[in-house]
DNA sequence: CTTGGTGCAAACTCTTTGCAGTAAA
DNA sequence: TTTACTGCAAAGAGTTTGCACCAAG
C-alpha cells in the first residue's frame, strides 16, 4: 500500500516539523493539515476551509492561510498561483517535480513532466549567466474531457 | 533603421484598431500609448503612470489599467504577472515569442526562447489530449550582473 | 448635441495583521 | 501561568467600477 506510507511519511515530517518549531498541538491546525494532507490536489483555500471544518466547526479562514505557509515551511505543501484564480496548494512528493496544464474551461490541472524541457530550461539558463531557483511552467488550455464535451 | 519601422507599424496597428472600434481620440489615451511603446520592456503600471503623466499631467492610473486592456485587446500588448510583482506589460512583436527569466534579486527580466522546449511542450500536451492556449514558463533565481555583485 | 472618456473615490477580491480571548504546555 | 494560537474584524494591496463632469466627433 504504497499511499499509506505517503500518508505515514508526511505525518511524520509533519510531526518533526512541530518539534522542531515548538509549535503547539491544536485542534484547528490538526484539521486543517489531516484535510489537505488526506487528498485533493491543487486545493484552494475555501474548498480547505470547507473541509477542515467539517473536522473541526468554526474554524476561520486566516488560520488556513496561516497553517498553510507553516506546511510550506515544512516542505508538505507548496503555493500555486494559475492565472485568473485564487491561490491553491498542492501537496509535495519529495524529489518529485512536475509542471501543470490548466484547463481554462473546468479550471482542472494536470500535471506534466518533462526532463527534456528541465535540461534544456537549464541550458537556457546557463547561456544568459542565470542561476535558476525555481520555475514556473504552465500550459493553458483545454482539456480532453472539455475538447470532446462542448459543442 | 529598423526600430523606426517597428514604431511606425505599431502605431498603424494602433491607428487601425482605434478606427475599427471607434474609439475617440483622446489625450491621456494618446500619452499612455506614446509611454507604453516608446520604450521601456515589461513596464508596471505605475511606472508607465509616471511616465505617461510627464506628457499630460493629471492622468489618473484608471484610465492606465483602462487603457492597456485596449492595447492588449489590440494584440499591441501582452501583459504579465510574475510572482509577487504587481502587474507590468510588455509590447508585443509580432509573430514573436519568447518566456522569461525574472533576478529575484535586482526585478530584472531577461526573455529567452527556445523552439526546441516549445516543440516539447506541443507534444506533452499532445499526449494529454491537451490543446494549449497560451502557456506561461518563467524561471526565477539570480542573474549574471548579481551573482557576480552581491557578497 | 450625443456619445464616449476621464479622474476621483468607492467598491471589490484576496490575503495579511492586530487584538482580545482562549487553550496548549 | 506563560506562551502561543484562534477567530474575528479591520487593514492592505492591486485592480475595477460608478458617477458626475468634460471633451471628441
Amino acid at each position: 500500500m504504497k499511499n499509506g506510507s505517503v500518508a505515514q511519511e508526511r505525518a511524520a515530517r509533519w510531526r518533526e516539523y512541530r518539534l522542531r518549531t515548538s509549535l503547539k498541538h491544536t485542534a484547528s491546525r490538526e484539521a486543517i493539515v489531516e484535510a489537505f494532507l488526506e487528498g485533493g490536489e491543487h486545493i484552494s483555500l475555501e474548498q480547505l476551509l470547507a473541509k477542515a471544518r467539517r473536522k473541526h466547526a468554526g474554524l476561520g479562514l486566516a488560520t488556513v492561510h496561516r497553517t498553510m505557509k507553516l506546511l510550506e515551511d515544512a516542505g508538505l505543501a507548496e503555493r500555486r498561483d494559475f492565472q485568473g484564480e485564487t491561490a491553491r496548494y498542492e501537496a509535495v512528493e519529495l524529489g518529485e517535480h512536475h509542471d501543470h496544464m490548466i484547463c481554462t474551461q473546468c479550471s482542472t490541472v494536470i500535471e506534466f513532466e518533462s526532463e527534456e524541457i528541465e535540461q534544456l530550461q537549464r541550458e537556457v539558463a546557463k547561456e544568459h549567466g542565470f542561476a535558476i531557483l525555481r520555475h514556473r511552467h504552465e500550459l493553458y488550455g483545454v482539456c480532453q474531457d472539455c475538447k470532446t464535451t462542448d459543442s
